[in-house]
RNA sequence: AGGGGUAUGGCCAAGUCGGUAAGGCACAAGAUUUUGAUUCUUGCAUGCGUAGGUUCGAGUCCUGCUACCCCUGCCA
């Protein structure tokens, strides 16, 4: 994969200092990106992948895909083979190092008994609601609780009978001691084991108790031979605890993984919380996981995106600590950038208004030709009928023009693109007083190509035939939300922008019923739309908008 | 008896040993243009949360404030 100049960060910056300091040997870095099976991923998921990935790649190291399947009730197949599909596609590659922490489950149990004998954990009979009580809160320290301290042997046996399925789900959980007066909660003596009688996607009825995240994943990562463990700011006070995992572990005492936190990515006006994303999905307010609305992976490339424009778009927000909220102008950005080559440029009529060319011969046909993107002469050119009878924009018509509209308005001459000048002679209005149809004549001189250079015009419009131009379903979208300040479970379907897809019907030149699902172009002075690969069907294609095309047209003034 | 973090232009974000504020997005102006797109050119922090201090010199070092984020799951 070809890219940029690496970018430096505080991260990069670290790892710097680990190689000059000569911690790892032959300079080894191993990364990985370790998703929990329990949803789709999104752009927040992308950049922390591409992070990885990226400097696994920069540093001539490793990357591995692990899936942190520590928790059966949450956690499907599904979700499994979505993320697989969704990181291959953003050019992650793996190659044959996929893991699942649920393959370690045997050894994390047996590390589990270490501790115990080293009088480093115990079974706790507590329950969930007095465990919350004896942990105390941020100001005041918390009370060990009354089974701390039962004999190693005791606490094997207990161990082994969780571990058998012997004891009720809830009932009891393996604890590590340390010490409840931490001012740092997660050193309160976390639980590490809890008993779960629920059917793993993948271990199926195996396992009757499961790790929690904190103890399970230095030991995922220290097996793997990780050398950097990338995560969110979150988990920035339960490095304590996932260094005291592994200093308390013989089999991990050299070159353990070092725990680094960045900051997760936000963006402008879209929802990009996990547990929203699902409640949308799950009450069926968008179309899926992979709504084109959804900044989700599937959803961004239904909606047209490439892999290419957010591996560019990752790239560019940088790696910080800073909480933050990236404009989604920029992502918006990044796809332009990379469509403006990539797509032909073709013409559609998202809003019709018939014009009627006065004097061009009734019944006659012309193909005109036009470059597929003038950009790239080398994709070639292509063919589009004109004749007396087009659609052209109804907002490229004013009856009021303001001062500096260079379109159509009575007596003024446009270009249509690829064809022939033409001057609006005629408003034709129904009973209502609606514009329906324009009369327009042509100038025969000034067909495009020919070098016609008499005189020149100021606007160039987009048209489509009439007769042989076809309907076309588009999808327009906007902002799913507006901002997402104060924003909370109760409140946020409200607050879901209710107008973010919009469903017309347009006319598009022949050249566009060629589009196979997933293709992308720019309908010129439209944006860029990709052909939906759901709904549409040989008879009508529908495309959803990817994106706008920048304006700088202002009415006013 | 709280702890852990973060503050550089409208939004991201570089800023190694202190040497006189990169880049991108957005925006604005102009040129080119058969897309009011693209492209090109120009502009956009005497300033780095704030108040002091050290120094010939501070975004970088020291001290004190302030604001915001995270932590009291048998979730990750």
């Amino acid at each position: 994969m070809e890219h940029t100049e690496n970018k430096t960060n505080f991260i990069t910056n670290a790892i710097n200092h680990d190689i000059a300091d000569k911690v790892y040997k032959n300079d080894r870095i191993h990364t990985r990106f370790p998703p929990e099976p329990n949803g789709y991923l999104h752009i927040g998921h992308a950049k922390a992948a591409l992070l990885n990935y990226r400097i696994a790649q920069q540093y001539n190291g490793k990357f591995n895909l692990r899936f942190d399947d520590t928790n059966p009730i949450k956690e499907d197949m599904e979700y499994v083979d979505s993320i697989k599909k969704d990181l291959s596609w953003l050019g992650i590659d793996w190659e044959d190092r996929l893991f699942f922490a649920s393959s370690y489950f045997e050894k994390m149990a047996n590390y589990a008994v270490e501790l115990i004998k080293k009088g480093l954990a115990f079974v706790d009979d507590l329950t969930a609601d007095e465990m919350r009580e004896y942990r105390g809160n941020l100001n005041e320290p918390g009370k060990e609780s009354p089974y701390r301290n039962r004999s190693i042997e005791e606490n094997l046996n207990l161990f082994e009978q969780m571990k058998a399925g012997k004891l009720p789900e809830g009932s009891r959980v393996l604890r590590a001691k340390i010490d409840m007066a931490s001012p740092n909660m997660n050193m309160r003596d976390p639980a590490i084991y809890r008993i779960l009688h629920t059917t793993h996607h993948s271990t199926k009825d195996e396992w009757f108790i499961f790790p929690m995240y904190d103890y399970a994943h230095p030991i995922e990562d220290a097996i793997e031979g990780i050398t950097h463990s990338l995560c969110t700011l979150e988990f920035e006070d339960h490095r304590p605890f996932y260094e005291w995992v592994l200093s308390n572990l013989n089999d991990f005492q050299n070159e353990p993984p070092r725990q680094i936190e960045f900051a997760m990515l936000n963006l402008t006006k879209t929802i990009l919380g996990k547990r929203f994303i699902k409640q949308l999905v799950d009450e069926k307010i968008v179309d899926g996981w992979d709504d084109p609305r959804l900044v989700t992976i599937s959803g961004l490339r239904r909606r047209g995106y490439t892999p290419e424009s957010i591996q560019n778009f990752c790239e560019a927000i940088g790696i910080a600590k800073n909480n933050s909220t990236v404009d989604i102008a920029m992502l918006e950005h990044f796809i332009r950038d990379d469509l403006k080559f990539k797509a032909p440029r073709l013409m559609t009529v998202l809003d019709p208004l018939k014009v009627t060319i006065t004097n061009y011969p009734e019944g006659q046909v012309e193909w005109v030709e036009l470059p597929l993107n003038q950009e790239d002469p080398e994709i070639g050119n292509y063919c589009t009928p004109f004749s007396r009878e087009i659609y052209v924009e109804r907002s490229d018509f004013l009856e009021l023009p303001p001062k500096k509209f260079y379109r159509l308005f009575s007596g003024n001459e446009v270009r249509l693109r690829g064809a022939y000048f033409v001057v609006c002679n005629e408003v034709i209005k129904d009973a209502a007083g609606k514009v329906i149809e324009l009369k327009c004549t042509y100038d025969p001189a000034t067909r495009s190509g020919s070098g016609f250079a008499e005189r020149k015009v100021k606007g160039t419009i987009h048209w489509v035939d009439a007769n042989l131009s076809k309907k076309v379903e588009i999808h327009l979208y906007d902002n799913l939300i507006d901002d997402d300040e104060g924003l909370t479970k109760d409140n946020f379907l409200e607050r879901i922008n209710p107008n973010s897809l919009k469903i017309i019907e347009g006319y598009a030149e022949p050249e566009v019923m060629k589009a196979k699902p997933l293709e992308k172009f720019q309908f010129i002075r439209n944006g860029f739309f990709s052909a939906d690969p759901k709904y549409s069907t040989l008879e009508v294609p529908v495309f959803n908008q990817i994106v706008s095309l920048k304006s700088s047209w202002k009415p006013e003034k």
